[in-house]
DNA sequence: CCTCCGACTTGGCGCGATATAT
DNA sequence: ATATATCGCGCCAAGTCGGAGG
């Protein structure tokens, strides 16, 4: 491939100060530089026009006076003649203002949102093929938070599709346990790749939609995007497919976060239980009395209780290390919920682990939206890295268990000697962690440590290669209300620019 | 209707700055 | 102090959605 930077300029003088003004890939004129020429500004009609760029002798090309939008510059793409705009940054108000009615616009979904999911439930089952599909795609939209999917350009663009665009070949069906695999490309050429087990009714709508088509005929060939949104707004005025996915993303945050009550809770109880006590004893302090000592056994048990009630939570916690998508809750799974609310292993007094929760909710919502990235270039060597950690602290709980051994025996027995062939990522061998004439109690607390530094180890390993496939940000800033996300750190004393920057 | 397109949101990526661990 | 991880931002492409125009 041959690429040259061509500068248009009268003179040798002019080509100093002239810029490149387009490219030649191959000897075809690829991307010509823009020009104010190209550019059309958006002012008041009293501002005062600014002077274009530093070139001498170059104007606009036309300026608006439109305030209906928001735009302040566009100018066309010279390759395929698409508009490009200019708009202020997303921490202007104009945006957040915006970003405000989105919010609330997704808020007011939830007083429509029983009647909207009766709607489609209803409609699933209805004899019209229109109305059976159009309440099919309406629940997969609400249920697994899909995009609309509008028809595209199919010779030029990317074959990427969105509920309305499916087709057959990206439904598979598994009869025995009503479960359907979606694997289709989407926005971005993200794949999208879940098996989850549906509404029964939508399982039959599908599979009645798909038979006897074509792997590449439209699933939903009644409908398309626009009517589906038309059926939208009548459900709810204003109501889009889009918000679908900014109110479910919302919820599911808010969900999330309420799953730390009982802890805080639990929290709030025993600082209570802890003033109590003191007043207590300050109160009876002359005169110390049986009951009081009985009630504080009462509580050390209550305390042993809630303790192993959270070890065991996190116990159940611990087994699925490979990626799954969220099976969304139904109405019947929350109820039980309520009752059976656990109290985490979360310490709510550290800020670290109150913004690791509510991170794992921050990706709850993530993958609702399949939100993805690459896996970062570094992350297999930052990986063996942690895990030639883990060895070294296995290392050194060895030792120690084998220096608590030797204690235990007679003291008869020459020196402690422990065999290591273990070494250091940059190859030096490694440091004993006992020292001689260590106390067995030292050593047992020792242990301990290495044993709580292991589990926090683990843990660290676990949320790094559960994330490195998940992308945060994207449901952080266009999905989440940050209301919920204030509202958690208030009530948490969490300070808030842990969780959004200036 | 359908198609096109204007306006605006959503999305992943890469890079340099900044925080954190060693 | 240095190495490494993470953040945060700019970039701009790829979507959504509503309305104009045929």
């Amino acid at each position: 491939m041959f690429i040259c930077l061509l500068q248009l300029a009268k003179s040798q003088k002019d080509a100093e100060a002239a810029p490149f003004v387009f490219a030649l890939v191959d000897w075809l004129r690829e991307k010509r530089r823009i020009f104010s020429e190209d550019v059309i500004l958006n002012l008041s009609e009293d501002s005062p026009v600014p002077i274009a760029s530093g070139l001498k002798g170059h104007c606009w090309r036309d300026i608006a006076h439109d305030c209906r939008v928001t735009w302040l510059a566009f100018y066309r793409d010279s390759i395929n003649d698409q508009v490009k705009y200019m708009y202020l940054a997303a921490q202007s108000g104009f945006k957040g203002q915006q970003d405000f009615l989105k919010y609330e616009k997704a808020r007011r979904l939830k007083q429509f949102v029983v009647k909207i999911r009766e709607d489609y439930s209803k409609k699933m089952k209805s004899n019209d093929s229109i109305e059976r599909q159009l309440g099919t795609a309406t629940y997969l939209i609400d249920f697994l938070a899909l995009r609309v999917g509008g028809e595209k350009d199919t010779d030029e663009e990317a074959d990427t599709v969105g509920c309305c665009s499916l087709r057959v070949e990206h439904i598979a069906f598994d009869e025995d346990k009503k479960e359907i695999t979606l694997d289709f490309l989407g926005k971005d050429s993200i794949r999208y790749y879940n098996t989850v087990k549906i509404d029964p009714q939508a399982f039959k709508n599908l599979q009645a939609f798909c038979r006897g088509k074509k792997a590449d005929d439209d699933v939903f060939e009644s409908i398309n995007s626009t009517s589906l949104n038309n059926h939208l707004k009548q459900l709810m005025p204003g109501l889009s497919a889009k918000m679908f996915r900014t109110y479910n993303a919302s919820i599911t945050l808010q969900q999330e976060l309420d799953k730390l009550q009982p802890t805080l809770a639990k929290f709030k109880e025993e600082v209570e239980r802890e003033r109590m006590k003191k007043e207590a004893k300050t109160k009876t302090k002359k005169a110390k009395t049986e009951p009081q000592a009985a009630a504080a056994a009462a509580t050390t048990t209550a305390t042993a209780t809630a303790t192993a009630a959270a070890a065991a939570a996190e116990d159940s916690d611990e087994a699925p290390l490979k990626e799954q998508k969220v099976k969304r809750e139904t109405d019947k799974d929350k109820e039980e919920q309520k009752e059976t609310q656990e109290v985490l292993n979360v310490d709510i007094s550290d800020v670290n682990q109150l913004v690791q929760f509510y991170n794992d909710a921050n990706r709850a919502v993530a993958i609702l939206c399949n939100h993805q990235r690459s896996i970062p270039k570094q992350h297999a060597a930052s990986m063996a890295r942690l895990q030639h950690q883990l060895s070294a602290i296995e290392e050194d709980l060895r030792e120690c268990e084998e220096f608590l051994a030797f204690c235990k025996k007679d003291k008869q027995q020459k020196q402690f000697k422990f065999k290591s062939d273990f070494k250091t990522l940059k190859g030096e061998p490694r440091k004993s962690v006992v020292r001689e004439g260590m106390k067995e109690d030292a050593v047992l607390k020792k242990i301990a440590q290495l044993k709580k530094k292991k589990q926090t180890h683990l843990l660290r390993m676990h949320i790094k290669d559960s994330n490195k496939t998940v992308a945060l940000g994207t449901s952080k800033i266009n999905y989440m209300d940050p209301r919920i996300t204030v509202a958690f750190c208030k009530k948490y004393e969490l300070p808030i620019e842990k969780i959004f920057n200036k």
